[in-house]
This record gives C-alpha cells, sequence and structure tokens, in this order.
DNA sequence: GGTTAAGCTGAATCTCGATTCCGGTTGACC
DNA sequence: GGTCAACCGGAATCGAGATTCAGCTTAACC
C-alpha cells in the first residue's frame, strides 16, 4: 500500500518542470557554457517560456540543479552516519560515493564550478545540512584516532570542489586525486 | 656591460602587446567571464583594432596568459632543481611558491579554470617543458623513500587544478588544501 | 627629412542568445 | 460538461559584446 502525496501545483506542471532540469543536467554536460535556453526547452519537449514560468532565470535554473544534487547528498549523509562501523572509513566511503555520482553529471558539476553566488544562495541550506551531517562523523573519527586532529567540517567543500575541479581536467583522475587527499586527512 | 637584444618587430608594438596582456590579467580578474575586449582595450590605453593585431580572438588571449605564466613555472622548477636539499622539500616549496604566485594572479587563473581546449594547446609546449623540470626532482624524492612510490609527475596538473578551484572557492583556504595534499604525498 | 611597411584607431557591423509577452490550452474541481 | 486560473508555446524583442575595416600615424632605416 502506497501513499501517494498530494503534491502542489498542477500534474503536468510538475512533471515539466522536472523534464526542463533534466534536459539542462544533459545541456549544460555537453555544452557547458554554451548551453542555451532554447536547447534546453526542445530537448525537455517544452517551449522556451515554460522554462521562465518554473525559473526565474538561467542562473536560477543552474541554482536549482545544485540544490537538488545537494539535498541527495545531505540524504546519503545522513543515511552514512546512521550506520555502524569505523568512523573514517564511513566518511570515506561518503566521499568516494558523492564524488562518483558527481563525475557521473557533468551537468551539475558544471553548475556548481562556474555557478555564481546566485547559484550558492539557493543551495545554501541543502549544503548547511550537509555539513551538519558530517560533523558527527568527523568528531567521531577523531575521537577514533583516525582523523587529523585539525580538520574542520568546513574544509569538505574546499576539497571537494578540487576533486570536481579535476574531474573537467582528466576524466578518471579524480579518483587518484581524492585518494591522495584522503590519505592527507588520515591522522 | 648589458647586452641589448634585438626583440622583433616596432618597440611601440612591443609595449603595447605587454600592456594588452597586463590590462587583461586585470581585466579578467576582476571580472572573469564578464570582462570585455573594449575594456581591456581601455584600460591598456589602446584601441580594440589593436588587441586583435597581436591576437587573433579573445581565446588566444587567455591562452597567451596561460603560456606566459607556465612558461614561469618551468623556470622556476629548473632553479629549484638545480639547488640542493631534500629533493622532497625542494618539490614541496616549488609547489607552494607556484600555488602563491597564481594565487595573487587571479586573471591568470581564471584563464586556467576556464579556459577550453583553445587554451591549453597554446601552453601545450610550456606546459612539457614544466613536467620534464619535475621529474628529476620526483624520482629523486623518491628514491630518498620520502614520497609515495605510486605518484606520477602526470598527476601534479590534477593536484593543482584542484588548488586553483580551491582558491575561487574560499580566499586562502588552498594553503590548507595543499598542505593536505602534500601530507597525502609523503610515502 | 623622406619613404614606407607595420601599426594604430574606434565607430559600425553582425551574431547570438536570454528574456518577454500575448493569444491559445488544459488540468482540477464543481 | 462547464468554468477558469494556472499553464503553455514560440515568434519577436532587445541588449550585449566580439570582431572587422577603411583611413590615419609613426618607428625604423636610408
Amino acid at each position: 500500500m502506497v501513499h501517494v502525496v498530494k503534491q502542489p501545483g498542477r500534474a503536468d506542471a510538475r512533471r515539466n518542470r522536472q523534464a526542463i532540469l533534466d534536459a539542462a543536467r544533459v545541456e549544460f554536460a555537453e555544452h557547458g557554457d554554451a548551453a542555451q535556453m532554447d536547447q534546453i526547452a526542445a530537448r525537455a519537449g517544452v517551449g522556451v517560456g515554460t522554462i521562465y514560468r518554473h525559473f526565474a532565470t538561467k542562473d536560477a535554473l543552474l541554482g536549482e540543479l545544485v540544490d537538488e544534487r545537494f539535498r541527495a547528498f545531505a540524504q546519503d549523509a545522513d543515511a552514512v552516519a546512521a550506520q555502524d562501523g569505523p568512523a573514517f572509513e564511513r566518511f570515506r566511503r561518503m566521499l568516494v560515493d558523492n564524488a562518483e555520482s558527481i563525475a557521473r553529471d557533468a551537468g551539475t558539476r558544471f553548475a556548481i564550478l562556474r555557478g555564481g553566488d546566485e547559484v550558492w544562495r539557493h543551495a545554501e541550506a541543502a549544503r548547511e545540512r550537509l555539513l551538519d551531517a558530517c560533523r558527527p562523523l568527523l568528531d567521531e573519527a577523531r575521537a577514533d584516532g583516525d582523523l587529523r586532529p585539525d580538520f574542520r567540517v568546513e574544509e569538505i567543500g574546499v576539497l571537494m570542489c578540487g576533486v570536481c575541479a579535476a574531474m573537467d581536467y582528466k576524466p578518471e583522475a579524480w579518483r587518484r586525486h581524492l585518494e591522495i587527499v584522503l590519505d592527507g586527512l588520515r591522522a
């Protein structure tokens, strides 16, 4: 027995919104900066106007991509935090998993790397939630003596930002980069 | 007694070329993507047309910035390689020095991070030379047992690319990132 | 100080692409 | 099956900014 939760708005509007986000991911992945609203609309099977009914500007659209991804990350992080086993290992796996999914999604990666302030403001809440989920994990790993004592949650962003950049620089090279970073994080 | 080496071309042309590069660095640093050819020309004190006499397109201009920087890096690397002392420590200093100068030069950093293939093709030779300068240093460090054995010169690019990305993400955070990476590189 | 090829200027052009807007649709609810 | 607010389509608009070009300057060499 599945509960069908009542969503706000019209069904077709909801469907279109998602189609637009999916199309945007693909277009930004393939064309980066050069991705065009017209193309995104065409791929989503809607008119340009429809994009603007859902997202105020191109930047807002980028922002939504980032937000969506970060909400997924936060969820993963919560799940990992609830598991058991050595904290550092769980943290490591979380980073690798997240990196893996970002590596597969060049469109969102573009949004994260090239997005301006507007984009980040949009995803602020989800980012906060993600850090909160990591905090206890890191505390535990530090208590276990597995994590370098001076490492702070806020630094995760910088590190992963570097890993994302590596993905564009050379496909698959990010694994080595992350491995090296993780070794640098060990106590 | 200083030898004044005969340079090709007219003196004013040479001066203008350099003024354009300097202006471009500043404009790209301040406005990133939004930097305009007109603005660069204005800052350099020349007409737009003059930029196009020296550089075929905006991308070529970006490419030249990267090339200039990489040639400087290669020179530094040669100097470091010729010094004495523990190889790993010299390598570390080289990376920190280079990072430091990139951190001060947001314009070139923009060119490195956002430049497309065109840009990299332009700087290919200098990049090659840089790697060649690092190779013997890393071999020595590895022989000393200070460097993780599986590290290869080609991976320097990925790592530094990540460090550069960190610079834009949060000023000064790159020092920690590089520190962590370097710890990850130790044997 | 004359000659001239190399350089310079900057208004005009040309392209491209985000955003707007208004007439036509349609899902949701009665 | 009727009503209508919410939604959609997509041609037209509008601004922005890279690049061009025709006419003017000047460094370099005699």
